[in-house]
DNA sequence: AGCACGCCGACT
DNA sequence: GTCGGCGTGCTC
């Protein structure tokens, strides 16, 4: 290139599309500044004022020269980084969630990036340096807003807000500034802050024998200065980072003898960047051999793998499976590939991140959702900087920068917590690992004990490979199931309030055995509703169109949808009758009336409520472990990934409410909650035991879980999903209408089902008021499609919905309405 | 998603 | 007459 042409193209004028992470349709243009020309690339940050004032960091998509022609485009205000930190295979990830999800490109970003790579925009008004100005003439409000930054130096909008007790504050700011009064300055702080730590260096003066001698002969009157001192070279013999803490503590001097030395210059204060987990000193190496059958599971997999890129791994739980994946990531690192790891949120515990720690040390990186931002942010550029080779992590962490992934295990593959519900994007996790994949021609691997239908269909049909591991590791065996007929028992009088007496058998002979007890019940709370015996009225939440949880923790009655809370009632609001009583039951209750029961019971209980806190899961899980509890009472938390040696009883107070759920996955779901409930008993030695308690002991499922019988129920399920046209053999795509006006709600969702009808015909199902149809004081009307996998492309569909949408919100009649679409909704 | 602009009711 | 309520439309 030619002096001239680097002249030239030095002076182009560059455009750039950028991502901002709005719920936005639209991407926007902006220009680059010519001095900023050699600083963007696709995927850095680049700081973007939109709107009047407000400012953003937004993602570079792609690149032009032509400037826009519909308007005049805002300069880039600044780049955030020197390289990019999202790739192409990445941005590639997030168009097709956005495509797929049917969601927009901002929101992807939204869940992509930690918050701490999203920095915050605070506009803030600082004083202009401008003595001479008079403020005699100024509003009063003006003046207090002067008065106030006097004081504080400076303000943010939403401080001026606070102050004059009025939401619009732009037009005074505005003529304040114009004024010449005040300096209004967008600032934009990264929030990521590396984690420093200070460490103690010897100054280079004193460094050598000759200078350390020195040191000493000077601090002959300052004996504990001289022990620090001592104590410091001690240190250095052996370590490179001598913190403060450490000299103190090998002394025994205080702090004052240290920080002596500091101000005598005899040390420097070294900042060095530490990593915020715990990543050093760990033993690398813990060895195992295969057995025969997992030696035999393992060389299936390695074959199928030839031609599929996707294999399921059928395995009963306790059958080894982790060893497995150990292996295979030992194999992908081998060949200089990443690894990410897939686990639901709620078994990634302590227990399976140290079991990997061990052999992969440093080399593992950890996400999920407990995490801060900055240790979040910190995982994504220890990926970036390839330093962790191997990501094991909940949903979100298939966003990371990964450079090469080898293999995805997407572990516990049926777990319906892979699929995100609340913000958009609402996607599954496992679905876009396998996209995720698909663009590093990675391989996939997807294990369960219990797999879900779609995934064991495609493994029928060959599209994805299979392989079954389907005997237990060392002696361990399948556990004994007992059904308890709750009716009959009652009529035999043999029921003590939830518990049956051989449920209460059991528990003791466990006990008395030192053996522990996992009970069951998927519902958290003291008692579900509180209804009044006389004319049936039902405590109601105010927002939402569910009935009021009782908590006796808080003594409040809950709203598990929107967080209302109210105290309990004795009288009730419809006939003025004293007559509430409570009806069903949670988890508190089956902890209260086991303790009335058996009052020497140590009993733990595990459920959303019991868990609040940042350690809160792992400390009750780590002290039953220890042995400190007898009996864990939980939700389905306690079904998940997690492996007590000395469980030997597992109870299921009642399984009614899973397998009477009312919807096309029900039967599925109870199946896999049973038999991973079931599977967390008796795991290493001695031959566990199942009790679940039911009112339909003849009930399929029931059946089919007692027999260990996952092909039964698959076949049965395949053959129901097939009749009435159900997953796998559609797609279903569901439309929530919401609005706060019940009957604006049922309106506009049937003018939206007519028009969709009018293209797709049968396939549009409803509108229907869903099984909660109102939330947050929003009223709902669901839309489903069912679209068949012949015929008709998915892609068309789509679009179709998206023209829908457009013209329906064009329409005055549906002003306000908002609409929610959930892809492959679970 | 914000946030300003704009058009209607209750107050100094 | 103004303040402030929320409907609606735009942001490169």
């Amino acid at each position: 290139m030619s002096n001239s042409e680097l002249f030239d193209q030095k002076r182009k004028t560059f455009f750039v599309e950028v991502i901002l992470p709005l719920a936005i349709a639209k991407t926007y243009t902006y220009r680059v500044p010519y001095d900023l020309n050699d600083c963007v690339k696709i995927g850095v940050r680049v700081i973007v004022q939109f709107g009047k004032n407000k400012i953003y960091s937004a993602i570079v998509r792609s690149f032009s020269t032509e400037a826009p022609v519909k308007y005049e485009a805002k300069y880039i205000l600044d780049v955030v980084d020197e390289e990019p930190i999202v790739d192409g295979a990445q941005l590639q990830l997030w168009e097709w969630m956005a495509e797929y999800y049917m969601c927009h490109l901002g929101e992807v970003m939204q869940a992509a990036l930690p918050a701490a790579l999203k920095m915050a925009s605070e506009t803030k008004i600082v004083l202009a340096e401008n003595p001479n100005l008079d403020r005699s003439d100024v509003s009063d409000k003006a003046y207090l807003i002067l008065e106030a930054l006097d004081i504080a130096g400076e303000l943010r909008v939403s401080d001026v807000v606070k102050i004059l007790g009025q939401k619009s504050v732009f037009p005074l700011l505005k003529s304040l500034f114009e004024k010449g009064y005040v300096l209004i300055s967008e600032e934009i702080k990264e929030r990521y802050k590396p984690k420093t730590k200070a460490f103690l260096r010897l100054a280079s003066e004193y460094s050598d024998a000759e200078g350390k001698r020195m040191v000493l002969d000077s601090l002959n009157r300052a004996p504990k200065q001289q022990d620090a001192f001592l104590a410091f070279m001690q240190l250095s013999k052996t370590k490179e980072d001598i913190t403060r803490q450490d000299v103190m503590e090998t002394s025994g001097c205080g702090a004052g003898a240290v920080s002596a030395l500091i101000d005598k210059g005899v040390f420097d204060i070294k900042e060095k960047l530490v990593s915020r987990f715990n990543d050093s000193d760990i033993l690398l190496t813990k060895d195992f051999t295969f057995s025969e059958s997992q030696q035999k599971a393992y060389d299936d997999i390695e074959a199928q793998f030839e031609n599929k890129e996707v294999v399921l791994l059928h395995g009963v739980t306790a059958s080894g499976k982790t060893q497995i994946y150990i292996r295979l990531i030992e194999a992908a690192l081998a060949d200089g590939k990443n690894v990410l790891y897939l686990l639901p949120e709620i078994a990634l515990t302590a227990q399976i991140t140290a079991r990997l720690k061990l052999h992969f040390g440093n080399q593992l990186g950890v996400y999920h959702s407990k995490f801060n931002d900055n240790e979040r942010a910190e995982v994504w550029h220890k990926v970036i900087k390839d330093e962790y080779k191997v990501i094991i992590g909940a949903r979100s962490s298939v966003f990371l920068p990964f450079k090469e992934l080898g293999l995805i295990i997407v572990d516990e593959e049926h777990e319906n917590s892979y699929k995100q519900y609340d913000p958009a994007p609402r996607y599954h996790a496992r679905d876009t690992a396998i996209y995720l994949a698909h663009i590093h021609h990675s391989r996939v691997l997807l294990g369960s004990a219990t797999p879900s239908i779609e995934s064991y269909y495609n493994a029928k049909a060959s599209k994805y490979g299979f392989v079954g591991l389907l005997e237990r590791f060392g002696a361990a065996q399948l556990p004994d199931i007992q059904i308890i007929n709750i009716p009959e028992e009652s009529r035999k009088e043999q029921m003590h309030s939830y518990f049956s007496a051989d449920l209460l058998r059991n528990i003791a002979e466990a006990v008395s055995k030192k053996e522990q007890i996992i009970l069951f019940q998927n519902r958290r709370g003291h008692t579900p509703f509180v209804q009044c015996s006389t004319c049936g009225y039902v405590a109601k939440c105010v927002n939402c169109d569910v009935s009021l949880t009782y908590h006796k923790t808080s003594h409040l009655l809950h709203c598990h949808y929107c967080g209302h809370s109210e105290s309990p009632i004795n009288v009730c609001p419809a006939c003025g009758m004293p007559h509430m009583e409570s009806k069903g039951f949670g988890t508190e209750r089956v902890e209260e009336e086991l303790e009335i029961l058996m009052p020497e019971l140590r009993i733990s209980r595990l459920d959303l409520d019991s868990t609040k806190g940042k350690y809160g899961f792992d400390k009750i899980i780590g002290a039953f472990d220890d042995h400190e509890f007898d009996v864990l009472i939980g939700t389905q938390m306690v079904a998940k990934g997690l492996d007590f040696g000395r469980v030997s009883l597992i109870g299921i107070i009642n399984a009614d409410t899973i397998i009477n759920f009312p919807d096309f996955r029900a039967y599925e779901r109870a199946f896999s909650l049973f038999s991973q409930v079931a599977g967390r008993a008796g795991r290493r030695q001695s031959l566990g035991k199942v009790i679940i308690q039911t009112y339909t002991p003849q009930h399929r499922v029931i059946e089919q879980v007692v027999n260990h019988d996952y092909d039964g129920m698959f076949l049965k399920e395949i053959t129901e999903r097939k009749n009435f046209l159900y997953p796998p053999f559609c797609r279903l795509i569901r439309m929530d209408i919401k609005h706060t006006d019940q009957q604006q709600v049922l309106d506009s969702a049937t003018r939206m089902a007519t028009a969709l009808r009018s293209h797709l015909g049968h396939r549009v199902l409803g509108p229907e008021p869903p099984l909660v149809s109102r939330v947050r004081n929003h009223y709902i009307q669901t839309i489903t499609l069912k679209i068949e996998r012949v015929n008709i492309s998915i892609h068309k569909v789509k679009d179709l919905i998206r023209q829908t949408i457009m013209l329906f919100e064009l329409d005055k009649h549906n002003t306000g309405i908002r609409i929610q679409i959930d892809v492959d909704p679970y």
